[in-house]
DNA sequence: AAGCCAGTCAACCGCAGGGGT
DNA sequence: GACCCCTGCGGTTGACTGGCT
């Protein structure tokens, strides 16, 4: 049998919102906002739509405080840092992101971003051996909670993030590259962290790309000062698909 | 010029969960 | 506690567009 569908099919008007749809939405939200439920919408509204057409429309598209296209680089690196911590929590991360829709985020992740890691990180492995972080892994995918998780970091912010909030490693921890015993690895490096730019946020470039450090931060994001762990963020152009 | 293909993004679908009764 | 209604979310689809052959 399935589900009951939230409203009758036959009635509604479905597919892409016309001009003047867009403008009974929009000047009825901006008369009343949402007072009601968005069930009862779309007849108030004098809309021959889905209450939750409705919501999608107004949340996604028609909301004066949103904006679409044009990530920019400290967005795509935001949402590459989250999305390694949190998975596919596009409301979440979204949220983190000024005037950004989770369906603008989701779309550009698996229109871009995804690819261009995916393409970074093969390109990657075919010069470097391990250890090294290529993918960042989404949080549900992990067996076990890791025990560097949850990350603190995304719920308790109000305003975005910044690179400024990704925070400087504890002092001693080393650089997962290093590792490898190439001490060209380190020595090459440029790093860009705390104490040499009075950020706090931690970027080693290895290689053609960084290796972004979190720490675990308190509500006030501050007091930030447990190292758990990152992920390495290509930024060679030649790596990227885009 | 026409057809094909890949990329983009708006919109839909169904599920989960919260709140009210 | 059980049920219902509604909202929010994430996955997916499909229309549209531009580039390539």
């Amino acid at each position: 049998m399935g589900r009951a569908p939230c409203c009758d099919r036959a009635a509604v008007k479905r597919g892409p919102w016309s001009p003047e749809e867009d403008d009974a939405l929009r000047d009825y939200m901006q008369r009343h906002g949402n007072t009601g439920s968005w069930i009862t919408l779309p007849n108030k509204a004098g809309l021959k739509r889905c209450g939750k057409s409705c919501r999608l429309r107004w949340l996604n598209y028609l909301r004066p405080d949103i904006r679409h296209g044009g990530f920019t680089d400290e967005e795509d690196t935001i949402i590459y840092s989250l999305y390694s911590q949190l998975g596919s929590k596009w409301s979440l991360i979204a949220s983190q992101l000024e005037r950004r829709t989770d369906n603008d985020v989701k779309n550009h992740w698996n229109t871009k971003l995804k690819k261009r890691l995916a393409a970074a990180a093969a390109a990657f492995s075919t010069r470097r051996s391990p250890p090294f972080m290529p993918l960042p892994a989404p949080a549900a995918a992990h067996a076990q909670p890791s025990p560097l998780l949850p990350l603190s970091v995304p719920t308790v912010k109000a305003e975005a993030y910044t690179y400024d909030d990704f925070l400087a490693p504890t002092a001693g921890l080393q650089d997962p590259f290093a590792a490898e015993g190439s001490s060209s690895a380190s020595a090459g490096s440029t790093s860009a962290s705390a104490a040499s730019s009075g950020s706090n946020w931690s970027a080693v470039d290895n290689a053609g790309g960084f290796f972004v450090d979190f720490c675990a931060a308190g509500p006030d994001l501050a007091a930030a000062d447990q190292f758990l762990g990152g992920f390495y963020y290509p930024l060679d152009p030649t790596l990227s698909l885009v």
